[in-house]
This record gives C-alpha cells, sequence and structure tokens, in this order.
RNA sequence: GGAGGGGUGGCAGAGCGGUCAAAUGCAACGGACUGUAACUCCGUCGUCUCACGACUACGCAGGUUCGAAUCCUGCCCCCUCCA
C-alpha cells in the first residue's frame, strides 16, 4: 500500500504533507538508505512563530522521528533583507538587536517537536548570521553571483507579482532568493544536509539551491514542499481574534491556542486533525467518519491532542477544563484572561462596564464598548448588559470574588476583586 | 539627470473646492439561526459624548479660500518611460 520506500515520505504523504518534491523517486531512495538531514530556515520576522511555520517544524519532527536529522536554520542573516515571497510590499527593515531578540524568543517553540543534541540524530540548530555577516561582496558575487541568472529569476512568482502589480521590489529583496540558495549549500558542506523542508510558497526560492548545490559542491540536492494552510474555502488560515496565531504562549495563551482550534470549520478537521497532531491514522479514521454535531467531539480531541503537543500535558488539560466549565456549564474558567481590580474602587462605584471592558481587552476603545451594549452582546456574569452607564457593584461577585465579562459569546475574560 | 503617473480609513479602491468621517468591496466585531461549525440574514465598524454635537483624520510642511482629501508652493517616498 505504501507508495513510498522510505518511512518519511510515507508519513508526510498519510498526513497530507506533500504538495511538491523536486525527484520524488530518488529522494526516496536516498531517505531509504541511511540517515540523512534535512534542514527548513525560518525568519526571525517576530517573537514568535505561528502555525504557518509550525507545519514545518512538524515536517522536521517526523523526518527525525524517522530516524533522520533535522536541523533548524534560524535567519538571522536573512531576515535583515527581508523574503519577498507573498508580500505585497516591503517590510519595514529589522534591526539586527530586534532579530536577535526574536531568534531568542523563537526558539522555545521548538524543544515540544524536536530532540536537539550533538550525537546521532539530534537535532542542531544553525543560524545563518553565522556565515553570512562578513561576507565580502565582491568575493561574494564573484564566487556565487555569476552562477544566478537574472533573467530565471525575473520569472519566479515573488518576482513576478511584484513586477507586474507595480509594486516596489528593491534589490535588498531580490537578493533574498540567493541567498537562500547559498545557505543551503553552505548547510551541504557543513552537516551534509540533502534535503530542505518549506511551504510551497517556498518552492522557487528552495529550488534555487538545489542548481547552486550542484555547480558549486556538485552535491545532489533536494526539496520537499508542504501545502499552505489554507481554509476550505481557500482563505488564508492563522487567524483569530487579535490576530495570527502564535506558537508562544505569552502572544497567545494555550486556552486561546485551544479554542482556535476548537473553532475550526468542520471542512477543515480532519486535514487539520492529521497535520497539528500525532495521533494514529487509526484513530484519525474514526474521527473522520463522524458526521454533524459529532464533529464538536473531534474537534476537542483536535484542539486537545494540537495543545498538549506544543504546550505540554498540563497546558491542555487546564485548557480543556476552562473551555468546559466556560462552555458547557456557562461558568468561568480559570485559564481566562483576567485582571484585578481592588475592593475599595468596586466599592465607591468607580469602575464602569465601559473601563472594565477595556482593561480587560475585551474592547479597545469606549466606543467600542457602547456598540457592544447596544448590540446586545456585552455581558456581565452572562447577563447582557443594556444600560451605557452600568457601573460594577460588588453583587456583581460570585463566590469567588469573581466577576465574569463577556464581548459575545466567545470572547470571556474575569475581573478578579482583591 | 529628463518626462509622465501616483501616495486616501486594516487592505483593495472611489472621491478631485462645500451636502466627506470620506462611496463600494473585503476583512473585523456584535446579533439571529446552529453544533463554541459552515451557509444565510441583520446591525456596527476614527475618538469623545452617543442624542445633538465636538475633536482628530486623506504622504509631510506651509499657503490660497468664508470653506480643501480636493487648488498652489516646497519636501519625502513609490511607479513607468527616456538618458
Amino acid at each position: 500500500m505504501a507508495q513510498y520506500k522510505s518511512d518519511f515520505l510515507n508519513v508526510l504523504e498519510q498526513r497530507g504533507l506533500i504538495h511538491q518534491i523536486s525527484d520524488a523517486e530518488n529522494l526516496d531512495k536516498k531517505l531509504s538508505e541511511g540517515m540523512q538531514t534535512a534542514y527548513c530556515g525560518f525568519d526571525a520576522t517576530a517573537k514568535s512563530l505561528h502555525i504557518g511555520n509550525l507545519i514545518s517544524i512538524i515536517m522536521l519532527h517526523w523526518f527525525q522521528e524517522c530516524g533522520h536529522r533535522p536541523l533548524t536554520l534560524m535567519g538571522g542573516a536573512t531576515t535583515m533583507l527581508g523574503d519577498p515571497s507573498g508580500k505585497e510590499e516591503q517590510r519595514q527593515l529589522k534591526t539586527k538587536e530586534e532579530i536577535d531578540g526574536n531568534i531568542a524568543s523563537i526558539k522555545k517553540a521548538f524543544d515540544a517537536f524536536l530532540t536537539y543534541g550533538d550525537g546521532g540524530n539530534g537535532a542542531q540548530m544553525v543560524n545563518n548570521a553565522d556565515w553570512m555577516l562578513d561576507f565580502k561582496y565582491i568575493d561574494f558575487l564573484r564566487d556565487y553571483g555569476r552562477h544566478f541568472s537574472v533573467n530565471r529569476m525575473l520569472t519566479m512568482d515573488s518576482v513576478k507579482l511584484r513586477l507586474e502589480r507595480e509594486q516596489p521590489l528593491s534589490f535588498l529583496e531580490f537578493n533574498y532568493m540567493i541567498l537562500q540558495a547559498y545557505d543551503f549549500t553552505e548547510l551541504n558542506k557543513r552537516y551534509g544536509t540533502s534535503l530542505q523542508l518549506g511551504g510551497s510558497d517556498q518552492w522557487g526560492n528552495m529550488v534555487g539551491g538545489i542548481d547552486l548545490g550542484r555547480r558549486i559542491n556538485g552535491a545532489e540536492l533536494f526539496v520537499l514542499t508542504c501545502p499552505l494552510l489554507t481554509k476550505a474555502n481557500g482563505e488564508k488560515m492563522g487567524k483569530s481574534v487579535g490576530g495570527a496565531i502564535w506558537l508562544n504562549d505569552d502572544m497567545l495563551s494555550a486556552y486561546d491556542y485551544y479554542q482556535f482550534w476548537r473553532n475550526c470549520d468542520d471542512a477543515d478537521l480532519s486535514k487539520l486533525i492529521r497535520i497539528f497532531t500525532k495521533l494514529p491514522l487509526e484513530e484519525i479514521a474514526k474521527i473522520d467518519a463522524l458526521e454533524g454535531a459529532e464533529m464538536n467531539e473531534g474537534k476537542k480531541i483536535l484542539a486537545y491532542e494540537a495543545t498538549k503537543w506544543l504546550h505540554g500535558v498540563q497546558a491542555a488539560d487546564d485548557a480543556q477544563e476552562t473551555a468546559r466549565k466556560t462552555f458547557e456549564q456557562g461558568g468561568a474558567g480559570d485559564d481566562l484572561p483576567r485582571i484585578e481590580v481592588a475592593r475599595a474602587k468596586v466599592e465607591a462605584g468607580a469602575i464602569s462596564v465601559l473601563d472594565a471592558f477595556q482593561d480587560t481587552g475585551l474592547a479597545s476603545s469606549g466606543g467600542e464598548v457602547k456598540r457592544l451594549i447596544k448590540g446586545g452582546g456585552a455581558r456581565v456574569n452572562g447577563k447582557s448588559v443594556s444600560d451605557m452607564g452600568y457601573v460594577i457593584s460588588l453583587s456583581d461577585m460570585d463566590g469567588e470574588n469573581i466577576i465574569k465579562l463577556s464581548s459575545g459569546k466567545k470572547r470571556h475574560a474575569l475581573l478578579v476583586v482583591v
């Protein structure tokens, strides 16, 4: 039944993680012959990676699981240029300090998915700043620049799109793909890396490395891309209340992460559970069979397993419990965002709903709260508030000195009176 | 360096002296329906008061005018073509 000889490709295939392979047959052969080294690059554009990057991390996870050695490449140097792929306009340039800070912050996310270590197939973390930052311009151009055809670079989607739309593309960004190609050959030299993994939007950048590797090192290199994360209706996935689905819990709480998966589209459940959990395929087959309202059970499993993988059992249990209390019992779970207010202020009638909603982050301006109230979406302890002048009082507290505020049916926050 | 075009709300994109807080679409947020789903429908969507009204906004800085996103001047940035 297996389509490939190598475990790795079979696993990816079964989990829906293969979009394109540069030379499937030979890669398969190579992977089945012994331990290989693969890498995936991560740019440090933010303080945390997001679920789009997570797919790549998960590919590396399976790679290691199959006995191979994964490398995580941090783009300490390449982030200084900015990848034009899929971007409509140039991003703000990041400072060296910012990038280093981001890298430090991003690293946390990998540990749950990869086992780092020096021997055997232990994962390694590398940073292209280590070999790129002091390139000599002229030397680089002579040694590598001559292998790149501008004619061909102009035909690449990332470049072509910008040109067609008459959007600016600076020379700086134009160089990104060259450096990415260079990374591949450098990692091939240093670690014997023969495979690069990435998202399908990276295809163009990635295959550039294959050619360069052959010319410079005489190496046989491969690339494999996974499909881009999209919802069943074709929209890009990965947004929720307040933005991207970050992996770091200081950017997005484990509870919110859990809720993101819990609220996925029916049509995406089957796909997501394959990618974002490591449940055995037999288990997944059972979930695939669910229909209608039963799918909620499947979504709970997805949310729990995905949260567990990233944030650990404890966080997943807590998130699940909070969700259960909040949605199935109409109460308030411990994981909901909370802020403290002084008892004296409440007694003095100094906390209006307007303030309370803004302070808890449920709304960003007074007007927004008022709109919420008008629309009937503002709730205190589950009861809709209709009076804009409503003032929080001690009688709103429950037995544990907690007041639950809600914006709509899904967003909740707690006011703790101390 | 020369010629032309352009910079508008989260994005796309109208407006081109007053009726513009700025059409329309998308996104977002609330409500109804449901299964904490999708679809559909309804409402909201600069800030403050939310009723009128006030204030801040159309690259930046000035100016003309009773009145400017709309006209003028300078500056910054982008695009296209030419050299």
